[in-house]
Parts: structure tokens; C-alpha cells; sequence
DNA sequence: CTTGAATATACGGAAAAACATATATACACT
DNA sequence: AGTGTATATATGTTTTTCCGTATATTCAAG
């Protein structure tokens, strides 16, 4: 992946805190996006489609539901780079993290990631 | 900083290349960047301007030229990003860094940083 | 105190990005 | 087949970003 199409996937507020995110929880569908950033379902979907688009993640379908996770092939300068800004940065976080943890009934992730 | 403010200053060709030249060089100046990046003085001087607005680097007026760096006071996950950004796409700056050296009778350093 | 070099900023226009709303698709359940 | 849920995409508009050109500022040298 080119430096130039990382810095910008990441350089909208939407897309930076789903990739925080993903880093922080592994695996999110769309609807626990939205619930965490508190936007609506065709925001989330259009960044994620960007995100994936540049490379940032992959999906997965698990019947209804679509799971998003950081793509496992991401280089190392990438995959730093992320991980650095969340360990450092738990604060920017935060807010949507109890938003998710405080959400009932989340979508059950049954099936592996490859099924 | 905050990370989208990170993200955003580098989302752009230009301030990208000039972040990651003055990580490899440690000072640059305006002239200096137009012949490693090829592109107009006004041009330079805007973007270089909002990375110093966004907190990524300073200046220092010596003489007739101003000099570039990155800010000492950088947050360590944002100088860890830059970094590996770097050394793992040494080819992304390869072209500027060879109009740089090509470039005759550089502007001379003599004083201090903080002078 | 004028001239020239280096740099910064102002302004208007062009291009790109983001948005809200509406609609389409895909699946689960009956 | 028919309904409801989850997700994606299309469309037209608004907002943001970027750019070229022109002008201003600051300093050095005569």
C-alpha cells in the first residue's frame, strides 16, 4: 500500500475512529459502528467501503450481518502506525467504546473468520 | 495533537513528502523543498504552513531563509508513524531526495536552531 | 533607501470529499 | 412468495480542500 493512500484513508474522523476501533475490538459490523460513533447506517457503510477500498480492512458475511476487521496483510509501517495511535490516544476512543460496551444484545460472531 | 490532526496534515502528497524529507534531513528550507519536490514556491509555502499550524514542524529564520524541522516536541507515536513510514518506503521519497542532492550550492547552515 | 532574493499571504476559481435522502440488494424467517 | 432486518449504492447538493496568480513582507547588499 502507498503511504499517500494510508494517511488519507485515515484523515476523516469517521473512518480514523472505525480503524481505532477495529484495532481495539478485533471485528465490528456495520451496526455496532453505528451505534458506537453514533452515525447513521449509510455513513458508516460509505467509509467502510473506503477502508476497504484503500486496502484498510476486509469483510466477512455472517448471514445478515457484515464484519469488518484491520486486513491481516496490512505492512508493518501501517499496522505501527495504528497501533501506536490507539495505545497512545485511549482518550480519543473512549466515548465509543461505552457506547458499544453499553449496547444489548450484539451480533454473535459464530462462524471463523475465513468460513 | 490530537490523531485526526495528525492524519489530516499528512493526508496530502505534498505535505507527506515534505514530513518524511525533513524527517530524513533534519532541517530543509523552502527553496530547498521546491527543487527536491519540483512544484511552485507558493505552493510549498502553504502546505508547510499548515503543517506548522497542525504542530508537525517548526521554524527558524536564518538570513534570507526560513528552515524547516520537524516539532522536538512531537508525541511519540506520531514520531514513530513518520518514522517507520519512512524507512519501510524509502522508494516513495527516492526521486525528491535524489533532486536534492542534485541541487548545487545549498543554502549554508551556520547558526544554531534556537539562535 | 533602492534593488533583489526568499518567503508568506490574499483572492477567486476549480476540483474533490462528504453529506442526507432515497432506493436497491441480500439474507432470515415464516 | 412476503415481510423485516442489515447493508450497500446512487443521486444531487453542500462543504472543504487545493491551486494559480498576484501581491505583500522581510532581509541582505550595495
Amino acid at each position: 500500500m502507498n503511504p499517500i493512500t494510508f494517511y488519507k484513508a485515515l484523515s476523516d474522523e469517521t473512518r480514523l475512529q472505525s480503524i481505532l476501533l477495529l484495532c481495539h475490538q478485533q471485528e465490528l459490523c456495520v451496526c455496532e459502528l453505528m451505534v458506537a460513533l453514533d452515525l447513521s447506517q449509510p455513513k458508516i457503510s460509505r467509509h467502510l467501503a473506503q477502508l476497504k477500498q484503500a486496502g484498510l480492512v476486509t469483510d466477512r458475511r455472517q448471514g445478515q450481518w457484515i464484519f469488518y476487521r484491520l486486513n491481516s496483510q496490512l505492512k508493518d509501517w501501517a499496522l505501527t502506525a495504528i497501533n501506536q495511535t490507539l495505545s497512545q490516544n485511549t482518550d480519543y476512543v473512549e466515548k465509543s467504546l461505552s457506547r458499544l460496551n453499553g449496547m444489548g444484545s450484539r451480533p454473535s460472531r459464530n462462524q471463523a473468520c475465513c468460513a
